[in-house]
DNA sequence: GATAGTAGTTACCTAATGGAAAGTGGTTAC
DNA sequence: GTAACCACTTTCCATTAGGTAACTACTATC
């Protein structure tokens, strides 16, 4: 069965690379919370405390540690306003963007993988 | 800006979906093995010892329980020929083919983004 | 002066992930 | 019969991820 999948995943040099990138993507995105993050973030830019609120169940703690990472990254752009009190505005950047197929597909993966279990059991 | 990227990520309701989507499609596929292991798989089929030697760094332990995991979500099959003694071969689904997208995607992100980190150091 | 909100930090704890090393039960080759 | 290969399993351990709760420093509001 020499199908189409084969135009797309080639020959064994271009696999073996495309396996190292793979996993380098998965070292940067690491985690339960970082695509959601950026996600929510392209979405719309938010506040601390917002995006505790839409990403249910995340701790202050976890929250703060993965916009860290994800601005070392140049995933997210912390920005602060000089209002009083200082207002601290976290948003998608530019190169987030480039993330914006991956979350696409995955969306859909992930909803059409709901259904398919939900249809087995 | 309200840029082309509103086209594809539109309204809050759809959003909320999609996070739930990605986090749900998270669940899935977490973890450093299994989106390598789905493509190992998909290049082509392997005999347990093969897939260690390419999965450079996985240990057995590891890699038979991500094995196990990969086929409860049908992302694998086990196939066991009866030659003497017995031939395990795991093989990608047509289900894994359905991850095809996210992979291609994936390694294109991982390759650029290794880029971007090299031109930046 | 007390309370609440903002944007976190700190300390502590548990669970899950992942790795090393050895063993197992079978077969085959020398 | 001994060594090696295959496909794991078992045990033990270290690391990491992630969660809880309390706390901080600041400001604003009642």
């Amino acid at each position: 069965m020499e199908t189409i999948e084969n135009k797309i995943l080639p020959n064994k040099e271009e696999c073996a690379g495309a396996l190292k990138n793979v996993f380098d993507a998965i070292y940067v995105l690491n985690g339960k919370w970082k695509l959601p993050l950026v996600l929510s973030l392209m979405q719309s830019s938010k506040r601390f405390n917002e995006i505790q609120k839409e990403i249910n169940g995340i701790s202050p703690k976890v929250l703060a540690n993965e916009l860290k990472d994800l601005e070392l990254n140049f995933l997210i752009k912390r920005n602060v306003y000089p209002t009083t009190p200082v207002s601290i505005v976290y948003e998608a950047t530019d190169y987030s963007y480039t993330l914006k197929n991956i979350l696409i597909e995955l969306s859909h993966w992930g909803e059409n993988h709901r259904n398919k279990v939900k249809g087995k059991v």
